[in-house]
DNA sequence: CGCTTTTGACCGGCGC
DNA sequence: GCGCCGGTCAAAAGCG
């Protein structure tokens, strides 16, 4: 375990980083963005599945912690080790029961200090313990403003 | 006590 | 059809 060169949790709170211009806020080295996963297009027979068009985005960032603090909070469902892989990836679910976006972790073995992270699908609900933190602090701004 | 993580089982797709 | 591979389930353990 080498020291980091980035805070833990210097992320920014992003609602949608399928923004482009928004990736100089991070500090993701780079990042990916598919805009579907056709893989359930298939059809069998008569009917056609539901085209689950499910964005897709992936960005690795060099961290000592795997688990980066993105404002959400993740119920982690699942561990899978990969071939070409000697780290496990890790499967986790948005905990907001209107809200089933996924995300996997994964640790490169090239490089331990690289976790690549996947994002799948959009949160369709603010990120609650962003507001969780701020709304004390706005609280506290009107009640100092009110003076 | 209610949530999380852990971990092996299970399952579906795909290549042979 | 079979076996590998990757993703998910769920029961039990763990933790504040």
């Amino acid at each position: 375990m080498e020291s980091h060169d980035l805070p833990p949790r210097n992320n920014p709170f992003l609602f949608n980083p399928l923004e482009p211009q928004e990736q100089g806020l991070c500090d993701f080295d780079s990042w990916v963005c598919e805009e579907e996963k056709g893989s359930k297009e298939k059809r069998k027979g008569v009917r056609v599945k539901k085209t689950t068009r499910v964005p897709r985005f992936a960005f690795q960032t060099r961290s000592a912690d795997d688990v980066l603090d993105d404002g959400y909070r993740w119920r982690k469902y699942g561990q899978k080790s990969v071939k070409n892989s000697t780290y496990p990836r890790s499967y986790y679910r948005c905990t907001h029961h209107t809200c089933n976006v996924k995300k996997q972790v994964q640790r490169l073995s090239k490089d331990t200090s690289i976790v690549v992270t996947t994002y799948e699908g959009i949160h369709n609900h603010p990120c609650e313990k962003l507001m969780e933190t701020l709304t004390p602090l706005l609280k506290q701004i009107q009640f100092l403003a009110s003076l």
